[in-house]
DNA sequence: TGTTTGCTCTACTATGTATAGAACAAATGT
DNA sequence: ACATTTGTTCTATACATAGTAGAGCAAACA
């Protein structure tokens, strides 16, 4: 599982971390059960503060992707993750929303949109850029 | 072109309303030529602060959306928005990324996220919701 | 000529991000 | 049993963005 965070970007470095674990869990690289690094131990390799790291695990656990159990260890949710609700979903879409309006006033058509979104789905399945 | 801002919402209200505006040149209920009101008239409608307006209209500027002119006021883009060049669909599909990432590890499949896509297209041309 | 326009300036508050160091209690490894 | 590791919690600082507020400017407009 690498690691890739760009100092320079706009996304909080919390949200890049969190965003490669979950793509890691897409591809089945961090699988259930699997254990990840301590707060600690993960900060340092990834030359940032304890309490980002931290963040990040929060976020995740949130979307209940991780369990963190108190003085023992973060892992992957055990039973792996149940399929997304239709209220994630709703959620899903209006957090989409601004793109694809973004998309469409830039007069993309819903085919190239739809091309967009394949291609994308490719890259994280098999773990391009 | 009716506007209605969220101020509970995480999304900046300054971004509600650009992204609203966007939806309206995507409608055309926005034609190119347009003008829209002024930041003090536009601010008092919505019950928020000039300035907030005003970064909104740069927002929409910095897109080559709308003209603004100054001492004068502000138009939609008189020759039409031009097609998205290669580096801004990039730039967009970038931005794409997580939100596809969660669709995923949600376990959407690629053909639910397409639907949503496409249900959004619709919607956002017909402007429903 | 008086009003409206976008622009600019300072100012203040609130929130989010990121780092830093310290201490705590429970789980873990030996 | 003991030392280490664990996530948690606390205080602090620094910085950026968001939002509001009020004032003044010079040019465009009617």
């Amino acid at each position: 599982m690498f690691i890739e965070i760009e100092s320079n970007s706009d996304v909080p470095i919390y949200l890049q971390l969190a965003q490669q674990l979950m793509e890691g869990i897409v591809r089945g690289e961090l699988k259930p059960g699997d254990s990840l690094p301590s707060v600690r131990a993960f900060a340092s390799d990834l030359g940032m503060n304890m309490h980002t790291v931290n963040k990040a695990y929060h976020y995740l656990e949130e979307k209940e992707l991780i369990q963190i159990v108190a003085k023992s260890g973060v892992i992957i949710q055990p039973n792996g993750v149940p399929k997304a609700s239709e209220e994630k979903k709703q959620k899903l879409e209006a957090q989409l929303r601004p793109f694809v309006t973004e998309g469409l006033v830039l007069k993309l058509s819903e085919e190239e949109l739809v091309v967009i979104v394949r291609k994308l789905v490719q890259k994280i399945e098999e773990g391009n850029e």
